[in-house]
DNA sequence: ACTAAATGTCAAATATAAATTACATTTAGT
DNA sequence: ACTAAATGTAATTTATATTTGACATTTAGT
């Protein structure tokens, strides 16, 4: 499942996949893949973004 | 760094830390070491972990 | 229409989470 | 003290997150 929050913070914030990528040191694709939902990224990871886009680890990762 | 609120709410529930890693669905060793705070483990993780001990992200793995 | 930036996506390589097996230590009960 | 369950920890293997490099498509500006 698309992970649409995420994209709404980033885009809230007005980065693009490539900069938000350089803030949490990872590539493109691995924003990219985490926006359009089919993986599985760390704890670490999450807590980054978070961070970058200030928003909580339940505003952004938390599903039912 | 320790993960104990992991540690207290697993405690809150009377589990083991093989009880927990059953209803999870990885091993003992993967539990114990998230609870020793070596590593990053993965969000879906963290998602079956919070909600067997019916926390959420934030309460179980948010740090500053 | 043309251009450049942003996004979607794929295959192959690398890094690391998680499993497996095993053994040592600690804790709680009798 | 003795025992069994729980926990700490380490080495090796397996599964998968992430990187790298590359190309196609979409979007926004002129």
């Amino acid at each position: 499942m698309k992970n649409l929050n995420m994209k709404a913070a980033r885009a809230a914030k007005d980065y693009s996949q490539q900069q938000l990528a350089d803030i949490v040191g990872v590539t493109r694709q691995t924003i990219n893949a985490i926006e359009k939902g089919d993986y599985n990224p760390t704890i670490k990871l999450c807590l980054a973004i978070c961070k970058a886009l200030d928003k909580t680890l339940d505003e952004l990762f938390w599903e039912d």
